[in-house]
DNA sequence: ATAGGGTTAG
């Protein structure tokens, strides 16, 4: 750019605008010909021409040739210097944007705020808080409200209610002139940082309430596992008539699949359709995990085209969304199409790869992409890799090279990748291995009433009932409770909740009647009772009675007498579906000619004509 | 002219 500054040229202010609609348009293109004929002309450029060019090419994120303009500038201002930091911030650039922050001679608000802001919104929150402190100490400037609102946005994600407290103390102190972002990203800090409540406090003193501020709070209540809270207000903020925008949606939607109501979902998609955002990114990325989790697989496949511009997330969603209802070689194909198409997988993506090995049993294709991904993506395993690969070997009964794994593994391993070991042990018998697991996971997770309830299971799996007794009595002498388990199903509007033996449901004798009926049938069909999935020592005909009362089958009863024929039945329950309920679930499916999905702890299963989708591996 | 808040994944 030496050239420009050969003649001086007084139509460099009719440049500088042409540059400043380009900016606007954030039309690279036309900005591009504008610096063209700047060259061209040999003109000697004015300060703001300049400083217009640079923005340029930093909006269009053209971070190289910006930095270029910015080397070739004989004077660089204040305004200069941010702009170059502020677009290699946002470009992920983080350390250029620090070194060329580090060299700067005077700094401003602005500098100090682009810094903070670079380092949060690139996930480097300890780095932002560390900038955000050094600024109070080392220069004579006061926070402003860009600057609050992103060291908040810091303390949120690193759940730091102390620093986060003492931000606002400060606020209140200072009698702090708050505006609607810095009020929102409080909402967020005290919400992520467990104190919702506090959340809901300012959120009701705020004078007007953006959509912003509506979907930080319904977050902060979906992320503390306050559904019905979420929702309430969701249908509060219609009321006042506010208007939902893609987040907010994508947040309702993210309830639905938490709530995994099919008929939630589906209102929410009903209102994103009729406000024109269905189609944006992050809503249709929640649809496929709304619709996947709800046990509609199908919705989710026909949303998956229907997506303009595919990121990470929606390839991820839609690769777990097939892992999780055992369509495993599916979602093995889907992630080699995504990388042949030049797409970028990030951690969460091989987790979905390695859940899809995990689930078709898939051993050597899981090491294959474990490897891949520290090798050709450089991506460090994160806990939830190394659980993953823990479970990969030991629900295919490979429960050495589960414990040589865990043994192994770099860092200390969590309750998830032991209790994944215990439920193996379980499912394989392997007694010896329970103890240890059991015994590494109580270390770990002291009170964790699965480690004692997967123990006692064990012993009972293998037979050994007065062991498995005298689990269950330390069990009761410490006061860990079991988790009940529960099958439900929505009827209409309306949640139907089931235990094993359920009494409480009016209509249980019609139920206790069905299931009876249906037993006989399915045993005149060559249905075997499996009594190996009873855990207590009892005569055979009490077990088959427990057994006809688990509450998955109870559940079913309830759903084949509610509906029409032919009406698939979506069944949720909390824990692992035990292997007498799978195996007459296969028979009830061909029995009634239903399909019958249920949806267990981990994963979903697809019954139909007698077989499930899982191929009786799970 | 440069800087800020809320979303989607096991």
């Amino acid at each position: 750019m030496s050239s420009t500054q050969l003649f001086f040229c007084p139509v460099s202010d009719y440049y500088a605008n042409l540059l400043q609609i380009s900016l606007n348009n954030k039309d690279l293109l036309s900005g591009r010909s504008v610096h063209a004929q700047i060259i061209k002309q040999g003109l000697r450029a004015s300060a703001f021409l300049l400083n217009n060019l640079l923005n340029l090419y930093v909006k269009c994120w053209s971070t190289s040739v910006a930095h270029q303009v910015f080397d070739e500038m004989p004077t660089k201002n204040t305004f200069s210097w941010n702009t170059i930091v502020s677009g290699y911030a946002k470009s992920g650039q983080v350390d250029l944007a620090r070194a060329q922050f580090d060299q700067m001679a005077e700094r401003d608000i602005v500098s100090w705020n682009s810094i903070v802001t670079g380092y949060n919104q690139r996930g480097f929150h300890r780095e932002a808080l560390k900038m955000f402190s050094e600024m109070l100490k080392d220069s004579y400037l006061k926070p402003d409200q860009f600057t609050l609102a992103s060291a908040l946005s810091a303390c949120a994600s690193l759940e730091n209610l102390n620093l986060g407290k003492q931000i606002h103390a400060y606020m209140i102190r200072t009698k702090f002139d708050t505006f609607g972002a810095v009020e929102n990203s409080l909402i967020t800090m005290y919400s992520k940082s467990g104190g919702v409540e506090n959340a809901r406090e300012i959120f009701d003193s705020l004078k007007d309430r953006d959509v912003v501020a509506w979907t930080a709070l319904i977050v902060g209540y979906e992320q503390n596992g306050l559904n019905e809270d979420a929702v309430a207000l969701f249908r509060l903020m219609i009321r006042e008539g506010s208007k939902p925008n893609s987040y907010t949606l994508a947040a309702m939607l993210s309830v639905s699949s938490s709530l995994a109501s099919l008929d939630h979902g589906k209102q929410i998609h009903a209102v994103a359709l009729r406000l024109q955002e269905a189609s944006s990114v992050s809503v249709s990325n929640a649809l496929i995990t709304m619709y996947s989790k709800a046990g509609s697989i199908g919705a989710a496949r026909r949303v998956f085209p229907l997506h303009q511009h595919r990121d990470t997330v929606t390839w991820t969603s839609m690769i777990i969304a097939l892992a999780q209802h055992g369509f495993g070689e599916e979602a093995i194909e889907l992630f080699e199409e995504m990388l042949a198409l030049g797409n970028n997988p990030d951690h969460i993506t091989y987790v979905g790869v390695l859940v899809a090995c995990t689930h078709v049993g898939l051993v050597e294709e899981g090491k294959r992409y474990y490897n891949m991904m520290q090798k050709v993506h450089e991506i460090e395993p994160t806990p939830s890799h190394y659980s993953c690969m823990v479970d990969l070997f030991g629900r295919a009964g490979l429960l050495q090279e589960a414990q040589d794994f865990i043994e192994k593994m770099p860092i200390e391993p969590d309750n998830i990748a032991w209790g994944s070991i215990l439920a193996s042990c379980k499912v394989h018998k392997n007694l010896e291995l329970a103890k240890v697991a059991a015994e590494r996971l109580l270390l770990v997770d002291p009170g964790n009433s699965g480690a004692f309830a997967a123990l006692a299971n064990t012993y009972s799996a293998c037979g050994k009932w007065t062991e498995a007794a005298k689990v269950r009595k330390s069990m009761k002498e410490k006061g860990v409770k079991k988790d009940q388990g529960l099958s439900w199903l929505q009827l209409k509007n309306e949640v139907h909740v089931f235990g094993a033996e359920d009494a409480c449901h009016p209509q249980r004798d019609a139920i206790y009647a069905m299931m009876a009926e249906i037993w006989e049938e399915i045993k005149k069909m060559g249905f075997v009772p499996d009594y190996g999935s009873v855990l207590h020592d009892l005569d055979e005909d009490v077990k088959d009675h427990k057994l006809r009362h688990h509450s998955e089958k109870l559940a079913i009863a309830f759903g084949l007498l509610n509906t029409p024929d032919n009406t698939t039945l979506r069944i949720m329950k909390n824990l692992r579906v035990c292997n007498d309920c799978h195996s007459a679930i296969k028979y009830i499916s061909k029995l009634v000619g239903r399909e019958i999905i249920v949806r267990d702890a981990t994963r979903f299963h697809h019954f139909k004509g007698g077989v499930c989708s899982c191929r009786d591996y799970w």
